[in-house]
DNA sequence: AATGGGACCTGCGCGC
DNA sequence: TGCGCGCAGGTCCCAT
């Protein structure tokens, strides 16, 4: 499910609800999606803890907890915070200071939560490359001119730049007028810098919708998000390109429905 | 190095 | 109505 701008609007959420208040409950009703330490130990160390900050690094949430642990969070596909939750599909449910729950739901059971002493070590954040915000168009060409694999993939690779995913990779080539499977070295430096630009684009008009609701993410307050009005590709094959009305394709890359429109995108 | 397939899970919508 | 199939905002692992 979430993307940067899905976690980017959970985090400042998050940090407007639950910075502060202390965790006094934790109901573990499916122990799958702890990932460490064992349920027991993660129930206990959380009890009492206070949420001291909230951080986002690509689509991981991290809250620092007072006592200097980390509950870390990974969505995947279909995870969800909601708050105040009322623990219908909860997972695991977090009661606060305030009386209220923070749910966490998960459909599928890929979502992960981790306690952990230091999130830095996290084999997975250590490995992600760097945020589009963070780029520089020429550092971006830099980073493309070696890669012979298929720009799509690529920019969904979260060791070479995070954050995106299969959406707004989508959403990113088609603004920037690029074939999703034509080869990283194989554009040129206008479209390596389009690329960027648009990627930074997306990411940031989406955040501003406070992300794309299309299954199962919604926001902390469980409101959906605003920008799947505005998809120009992702879902709509067989649907007139909004640009030049020619029939949007869906394709698999990287075993990814791809989507994209054939005559505007080369 | 790159690509494809399958795995992890649950549930929805579709065609028959 | 029911069944089987394909599909899903992510990531990992293995084979070629």
């Amino acid at each position: 499910m979430p993307e940067l701008p899905e976690v980017e609007t959970i985090k400042q959420e998050l940090v407007k609800a639950l910075l502060g208040k202390k965790i006094t409950g934790v109901f573990i009703h499916n122990p799958a999606v702890i990932r460490e330490p064992s349920p027991e130990k993660f129930k206990k160390e959380l009890g009492g803890a206070i949420i001291k900050n909230v951080l986002r690094k690509a689509k991981v949430l991290i809250l620092e907890l007072s006592g200097g642990k980390s509950l870390v969070i990974h969505l995947k596909m279909t995870g969800q915070l909601v708050y105040p939750g009322d623990g219908k599909k909860s997972r695991i449910s977090f009661r606060l200071s305030d009386g209220k729950m923070l749910d966490f739901n998960d459909q599928r059971l890929f979502a992960e939560l981790r306690l952990l002493d230091d999130w830095r070590n996290l084999k997975f954040i250590q490995g992600l490359g760097p945020e589009p915000f963070d780029l520089a168009p020429d550092q971006f060409k830099e980073m493309l001119a070696s890669k012979k694999t298929k720009i799509k993939p690529l920019i969904m690779d979260q060791a070479f730049i995070s954050g995106v995913g299969n959406l707004y990779a989508a959403e990113a080539l088609f603004r920037s007028r690029i074939h999703p499977a034509r080869s990283a070295q194989s554009l040129s430096d206008k479209e390596k810098e389009k690329l960027l630009k648009e990627i930074k684009a997306t990411l940031t008009e989406a955040i501003k919708h406070k992300g794309s609701s299309i299954d199962q993410y919604v926001q902390l307050s469980g409101r959906q998000g605003d920008y799947a009005k505005y998809h120009k590709v992702y879902g709509r094959q067989g649907k007139p390109c909004l640009v030049c009305k020619t029939q949007i394709k869906r394709i698999s890359l990287g075993g990814r429905g791809t989507y994209f429109c054939p005559k505007c995108q080369r």
